[in-house]
RNA sequence: GCGAAAGUGGCGGAACUGGCAGACGCGCCAGACUUAGGAUCUGGUACCCGAAAGGGUAUGGGGGUUCGAGUCCCUCCUUUCGCACCA
């Protein structure tokens, strides 16, 4: 046999894989299917440690489905639009088709070189005018029912990356990509009309039983939906103006000695003209506006405010209260004004405080009054109300509910449900994305580009202005088209898509990649989908995965899936550290795999990364692990070698056939099955990878302790060594115990090491690879011990162990343990007092 | 501040349903084979007392339930993550 080299079977067999088209699939529904899916690659350029991981957990999972009978879909593909290309262009002046391009080639290499299991005939890039076709075509569609809409809005403005940013790109005030503050602009921009599913997208988390409930809380978080009531306040003095404001404690209304509001408020313009010193009113609103995001990233703001001089009028009091402006008011959430109640409210209460505002107590614990100045804080619990009219006297919950009512019948508000969710602003002034197939015609409007002219081409284009202004706009051929309506003069809209939108479907894709007539063939998606195991960083929690949630409803909407949720199981994946620190190249602490590769070859790799710790742990990289995973390699490589001509050979019967197993033989048996119960397991149920492996070890140790015991002294303790092998060994039983336990070792080592697996299961005589072959079948008789060690307890404290037969019988224990008065029974020479059995398991004996 | 998760040897981690805590691996120690060993094989490796047999103490601290607790309950501490003026 030769030395173990890894690196030469690694490019063996990832050729043999390529020439029989090993993981191509096609649907068939006479096969259970397994839609197996790592969250696709941005091509950054190269692939380290920590992107692989996550492919390498993937892999695991669809080459153990695939052998156990499923039919596996496992593809992959490149989100290969968005900003870092379009940027490195700007410096370097190699086109974003150019660069992306080359390190697509590159990162597939790298993953070619770990022997990833893809699918790769289906591979796709979203750069692809036959994927980004139909972005357009569902923009389209989502353009007719509504879904999509175009309005002026203020949005995120990222001034390093000179582009609008989602609400959800926005992190701590700064840009998501940059962390630059984030500043407000005024654009025309299209939205998709997310909220329409907030509730959906809220209420159905509770059916996504196989997410993680990290997961789920961050998204319902985000979504935030909370219940209250509208309530409009009168202007005094103008019939005509309201302020309306949104509440969650309506009951606490009589208590609403002033109202705030946002500086971003419509009526705040108004407000400021009809003030005594417009030009100092608008000077203060402007400053509000452009602290309010850049202080949050600092953390506290201090509360600021001024009166505009205008009282509006509580409706339910009728009495005259003040208007605020509040720094601390969000323009964007509610009404973007607030009813504020200082007794009951913190912020309420502090700003109050500082600008010696009245506060009044209208809900106590015990129904009775209490003075404003009794309090240290704003008393914000539930109660009874007091002093407020013909409510007083009502708990909490049943005033909320009257209130509104009211409010409804007299026209001055109702109950209402407000999200935190917002619409998805997806227009991007920027190159290297999705163009927006909708035209602009001075007599037709917006129109959108027909059908049957997409894709809109994404131009060549040579300049990347970093200005901020779209380069598609400085295309003269793109921009001025015909108006497919009326033939007149028309313009192009010049704005992408947010990358995300790609990447909110990529994976009904995957189903029917080639299709030119459709997004895809619902009778392919039917199929394959939804995702039953997705993978991928969990910084993906929020964004991705809840677009992809909504795109599978509008899907759903246009009658192409029948699915609500695209994502059966999920799995967030730990990050790979490096010295206490994730990754990158700024810190210099990257792990290049190649490098590893070159050294130690794919198989150690990958049953390093999966054996270090859980897959959705962080783990601390060490060269010294990645050796062991090596050594342990070369460990089943010796032991295949020294067994394999014994074990070989044609004829010979299973274990069950041999009547007389050796006390060894047996407990040898014993540990085949109970690694494959144990492996199964821990792959498809626990998903715990590390004991999986650390399960296949011991039974390696096992066949290690069980070769030096039987015969020959155990296998080769030096490469060079002249090997003795286990020709001579007699017992058919034993070689029968071994070949099983071999077999199954080299079968369940294949989804973590399918290199060193595929040339151990040809040495061991089997020529058809192991790509089809099955998982060893596991046998829970044979797998079952047949004594139980239990502890013997005296006086309450473990004294002892014995051994004792695993089904109790009827022996005297039994009886014991049954409560049979007229026996006693002895152990350790001891009378045993009671006999402890949990779950049909004899698990400890008390003695006196 | 609010919410969630987690605290186990020198290190990564295991203990699945409450049942021999520390599997498996790294590291370290010793032995074998060696010109050599950073290869390989074998043995050892939580802490304390003890030459040993053996005994005692241990899963962040304190309390509780139980024949029995790393696991369940209460409480405190620490760490990590998420949200953070959402009215």
């Amino acid at each position: 046999m030769p030395d173990y080299k890894p690196q030469d079977l690694d490019k063996k067999w990832q050729q043999r894989w390529a020439q029989s088209r090993a993981f191509e699939v096609e649907a068939d529904p006479a096969r259970p299917k397994f839609y197996c899916l790592e969250m696709f690659a941005y091509p950054s350029g190269h692939a380290h440690v920590g992107h692989v991981r996550n492919y390498i957990i993937g892999d695991v999972m669809a080459r153990t489905k695939r052998m156990r009978g499923y039919n596996v879909l496992h593809p992959f593909g490149w989100d290969a639009f968005g900003l870092p290309a379009e940027n490195a262009a700007i410096k370097s002046g190699i086109h974003p088709e150019e660069s992306t391009r080359a390190n697509i080639a590159h990162m597939k290499g790298q993953l070619q070189r770990l022997g990833i299991s893809y699918a790769w005939e289906r591979e796709l890039a979203t750069c692809d005018p036959e994927y980004y076709k139909w972005n357009q075509w569902l923009f389209i569609r989502m353009f007719e029912r509504g879904l999509a809409y175009r309005r002026r809005s203020s949005v995120n403005w990222c001034p390093s990356c000179k582009t609008v940013l989602a609400n959800e790109q926005v992190v701590d005030g700064g840009c998501w990509r940059c962390g630059t503050p984030v500043e407000t602009r005024d654009l025309e921009q299209w939205f998709f009309r997310i909220t329409a599913y907030a509730d959906e997208l809220l209420n159905q988390t509770v059916e996504l039983t196989q997410w993680p409930e990290k997961v789920l809380t961050m998204q319902r978080n985000w979504i935030g939906r909370s219940e209250g009531a509208r309530v409009s306040f009168g202007v005094e003095g103008d019939e005509d103006t309201r302020i309306d404001v949104f509440t969650t404690r309506i009951d606490t209304i009589f208590g609403a000695t002033f109202v705030l509001l946002g500086p971003e408020h419509p009526l705040v313009g108004r407000f400021g003209e009809q003030s005594a010193d417009p030009v100092a009113f608008r000077k203060r609103i402007q400053a509000f506006r452009t602290q309010d995001r850049a202080a949050r990233i600092s953390g506290e703001i201090e509360k600021e405010g001024f009166d505009t001089g205008v009282r509006a009028v509580n409706p339910f009091t009728k009495e005259p209260v003040p208007v605020w402006v509040a720094n601390f008011v969000l323009g964007d959430y509610g009404t973007g004004a607030v009813m504020a109640v200082p007794a009951h409210d913190q912020r309420d209460y502090e700003f109050a405080r500082k600008f010696k505002l009245p506060i009044r107590v209208v809900v106590t614990e015990d129904g009775r009054p209490r003075p404003a100045d009794s309090l240290t804080e704003a008393a914000d619990a539930y109660g009874t109300l007091v002093e407020s009219g013909e409510f007083s006297g009502l708990p909490s919950e049943e005033a909320q509910k009257k209130m509104a009512a009211l409010a409804r019948e007299r026209s001055i508000g109702e109950a209402t449900v407000q999200f935190r969710l917002k619409d998805w602003g997806i227009s991007r002034q920027r190159y290297w994305g999705t163009p927006i197939p909708m035209i602009y015609c001075e007599k037709d409007g917006i129109v959108p580009v027909p059908l049957n002219e997409l894709p809109v081409v994404l131009p060549k284009v040579n300049e990347f202005s970093g200005r901020g202004d779209s380069p598609l706009a400085q295309v003269p051929e793109f921009v001025n088209v015909k108006c497919p309506k009326c033939h007149g003069p028309a313009r192009r809209e010049t704005d992408t898509m947010d990358t995300f939108v790609d990447s909110s479907w990529y994976f009904y894709r995957f189903a029917d990649p080639r299709n030119n007539d459709m997004p895809f063939d619902p009778a392919k998606v039917k199929y394959w989908l939804p995702v039953d195991f997705y993978s991928g960083g969990v910084e993906h929690a929020i964004l991705h995965l809840i677009y992809s949630r909504f795109f599978a409803r509008v899907f759903r909407d246009l009658g192409l899936v029948d699915h609500s949720e695209p994502f059966t199981e999920l799995l967030t994946q730990g990050m790979v550290l490096k010295d206490g620190a994730v990754m990158s190249k700024s810190k210099g602490n990257v792990v290049d795999p190649d490098t590893m590769l070159q050294k130690f070859g794919a198989d150690a790799l990958r049953l390093y990364v999966m054996f270090v710790a859980p897959p959705e742990k962080e783990i601390e990289w060490t060269d010294s692990g990645l050796k062991g995973s090596f050594s342990f390699l070369a460990r089943v490589w010796r032991l295949v070698d020294h067994w394999n001509e014994t074990v070989a050979g044609e004829g010979i019967d299973s274990p069950d056939a041999c009547d007389s197993l050796s006390p060894d033989e047996k407990a040898l048996r014993r540990k085949t099955h109970d690694t494959i119960r144990r492996v199964t397991g821990d792959i498809e149920q626990r998903k715990q990878l590390n004991t999986a492996v650390s399960a296949m070890m011991e039974l390696v140790n096992e066949l290690y302790a069980f070769s030096e015991k039987t015969v020959t002294g155990g296998p080769a303790r030096r490469i060079d060594e002249d090997v003795e092998h286990a020709g001579q060994v007699e017992r058919k039983e034993t070689i029968c115990v071994v070949r099983e336990a071999i077999e199954a070792l080299v079968l369940m080592l294949a989804p973590f090491a399918p290199h060193t697996a595929e040339e151990l299961w040809e040495m061991l005589g089997h020529d058809d690879g192991l790509t089809g072959a099955s998982w060893p079948e596991f046998n829970p008789v044979v797998a079952k011990a047949d004594e139980v060690v239990i502890p013997v307890q005296v006086n309450g404290k473990v004294r002892g162990r014995v051994t004792v037969p695993t089904d109790i019988g009827d022996d005297e224990l039994q009886r014991v343990a049954l409560g049979d008065p007229g026996v006693q029974a002895h152990v350790a020479g001891k009378t045993v007092k009671k006999v402890v059995v949990a779950k049909g398991r004899l698990v400890s004996v008390v003695v006196q």
